[in-house]
Order: C-alpha cells, then structure tokens, then sequence
DNA sequence: CCTATTTTGACAGCTACTCTCATTTCATGG
DNA sequence: CCATGAAATGAGAGTAGCTGTCAAAATAGG
C-alpha cells in the first residue's frame, strides 16, 4: 500500500498517549451507559436487566459487570465529582466557603445542563422514583460531603474529623441534594440555578419565621 | 415464659385484646430479630443468609420476607419513629422547633439507650460498616425529614413543600444522622446526648469561624 | 365440632452479582 | 513481520436476595 502518510515516525501528538486498548475501553464503558440509558427510557428502570444492557451494548454481562460494579453505578457514576472537587481546590482561601460553594454548585449545574441535559434529568427522575438509586446517589453524597469538609475545615480552622465539621457538611450536602428531588418531583418547572440559590440562602441564614 | 401473671381463668385486663393470633405474631417477628442479631455478632452482616436466621428463628425464609421485606430491614425497622412524631406533635405551638427537635431527640437517646442499648450500639457500627444498611438507613431519614417537615413548617408558617423547608429539614436530619456514624467510629467513646447538643448547636447557629 | 379466614411452608423462578478459566485482542521487542 | 507476554473479554457455574403461587396448618367464631 502507498501510505500517503509518510509521518508514522512522528505520531500526532494531540490525539496520542492513547493506545487503541484505552480508546475501545472508553468506547465500550460510554456503549454501556448509552444503552442503559436509551432502555431505562424506553421500559423503565426496574424492567431493563443487565442482560438486555449487554445484548444493546454488545458485549457480555460479565464487561458490564468489570466496567460497573453495580447497575447504579452506570446511571450515577460520573467524572464531576472530580471535577468540583478541583473546582473548590481552586477558590481563593479566603473565600467564604458559602461563596465558595455557590460558585461550584452553580458551575456544575451550568456543566450539566450544557452537556447532557437529558441525563440530568432522567438522573433526578430516577432518584425520585427508585429506591436503589435514590439510596446509592446519597452514598455518594456522604463522598461529596467528605470532600467539602476538607475545604470548610480549612476555612473555619477545625479539624476535619471533628463532629462540628461533619454534622455541617453533611447537612449542608443533603440540602443540596433535596433540589434535586424538589424539580423532578416538581416536573422541572423551575430554573436549578435560582433553585440553587434559594438552598444556599436557607443552609447559610436558615429559616426565619415568617411572624416573629 | 411468661413471668407475668399467672391469672390463667381471668385474663389481665392490661394486656388483652391481643388474640392468640396477634401474639403469635408479635412473637415471631421478635424472633426473626433476636436471631438476626445473634448471628450478626458471630459472623457479620454478609455472611449471615436468610435462610440461617429463619433456621434459627424457627421459620421458613417466606415468612422472614413476609414480616420484613428486605434484610436491612430486620435490622433498622422498629417503632421509635412513630413515636417520635407523636412527641413532636405533643410539644407546645408556641415552642421553637429547634427546642422541640432537641427534645425528642434527647428523648430517642435515652429511649435508646435504656431499653436496647446493645441493639443501638450494632445498629451503629453496622451503619458504618454495611453500606447497605447505610443507604437504608439514610432511606428512612428522609421519611423522618418529611415528618419534621410538617413541625417546622406549622412553626415558621411556610408550606410543608416548599423547596425551603424541604432543603431545610433535610439538612436537619442527615446532620443529625451523622452523629450516629461520628459515635460508631469513635468507638462509641463519646456519650450520645453531649454529641447531640454540640450537632444542634451547629445546625442552629452555623459553623462560626474560630478567627474572624 | 365445623366452617371461614388467616398464617405458614414448600417450591419454582427471576435477577443482581461473584468467581473461575479458556479464548481472544492488543502491545512490544526482536 | 512475527513471537511472546499482558490485558480484556466471554462463557459458565454458583450464591443470595427477593417475588409469586398454592396447598397445608393454625386460629377465630358460631
């Protein structure tokens, strides 16, 4: 063959450090998660089986099984979490880490609704309606809230370990998780982001009552 | 057995009402649960199968998944919620709910702690250890939140659903949650009730900042 | 004691998930 | 270009939680 490409010495070096075993394992970890996702929408959560996953992904039950350790894990998993983690690494540390949350959050949720709006729904739809999922979102919310404690400790000078700490951060992640719930449940009428500030308001001021 | 009344001809009118059926019910079910933790101190929670509890508590597996329906469930459900709600019911209208929440909460802690204190203990370390039965616990803060829920939204007249109480009483609860895994991994050390001041006086006042 | 209802046990079946082992696919140095 | 080693995959068997059905046993009421 005539390889009109005479530069096979010198690899492209915008596309490299890839080899083709990495890139077919992106391609089939994303034709697991597409393939859950198109059945979910089609027979729903509960009805769709690891099975007919493999068969639309095609590959076996047992990659889907090597690529998520749980039928959760392929609607849940996702590379954010990183992301914000990196996010809040970022923020000035003198900050107030109610502003240093609000910026991330809103980012995220700037993030999803760009990228995968779709997703994001059905995401939050899921967390309404399945226990299992619902259960396994909060689990990563106790990771998330871990992650938010080393910032808030460091701006507030506690431990990060200490009780204040973590009744805070995990009370301050559940809340933001509530939206969530609140716009799925509520048909995604409302705009995340004012949803979002409106949270933060109550978790920094809590509630005033309306009379006194 | 029954160490109580020996009045054979004449049943006590205190515990009566109950037929043979409903006793026989109360019976197997406390079984299912003796046994249940039993094993679970001999070999943990994985390695106990329903089918060696039902063994032990002399039923069939059927009849385990007729009175409990998941296994996690034999080991958190109990009826300190319902009580729970009745005390916060029972508090006075004028009183501030977070005088309220710290009241019943003190009362759960020494309900707790008199009357199963081993059992309170396990439930902790397996809420630590069993992220099943993490993820089903946290599953049922959030019906304690939607309890809550109603408390504080009569108090600070804002609507039960509105997104600020939601987010708010969800806050609450997982703050008040994470005291239980705080204790379990500081092997059960600190005393429940003083944990539970300094959880409320954070979720009241905020995390104050130790310099500014 | 007899009948109606409830509770139970035995059984079959589904599915998520684990583990093992042989086969295939990719990477690499000669 | 090929041979060798490593990694990914597929096939299969097995475990356990959970659901549903149906007949047998226990209980309530007359």
């Amino acid at each position: 063959m005539a390889s009109m490409t005479p530069a096979r010495t010198s690899p492209p070096t915008d596309v490299p450090q890839l080899g083709l075993r990495e890139r077919k394992k992106i391609k089939t970890r994303t034709a697991i998660r597409d393939a859950t996702y198109a059945l979910i929408e089609e027979q729903g959560y509960d009805a769709t089986t690891i099975e007919q996953i493999a068969d639309r992904a095609e590959v076996s039950p047992s990659t889907v099984f090597r690529y998520f350790p749980t039928k959760e894990d392929i609607v849940l998993t996702d590379e954010h979490d990183a992301l914000i983690l990196e996010e809040l690494k970022a923020r000035p540390k003198d900050e107030p880490w109610t502003e240093s949350v609000r910026h991330i959050m809103h980012k995220a949720v700037r993030l999803g609704h760009d990228r995968e709006p779709e997703i994001t729904r059905i995401r939050a739809h899921l967390m309404v309606q399945v226990p299992t999922v619902r259960a396994r979102m909060m689990e990563s919310m106790s990771v998330a809230s871990h992650m938010l404690a080393e910032g808030i400790a460091e701006r507030t000078g506690r431990d990060v370990d200490s009780l204040e700490v973590r009744v805070y951060t995990m009370s301050v992640v559940a809340g933001l998780a509530e939206i969530s719930r609140y716009w799925a449940e509520n048909d995604f009428q409302d705009d995340l982001a004012d949803l979002l500030d409106r949270a933060l308001d109550v978790l920094a001021n809590g509630l005033t009552t309306k009379n006194s």
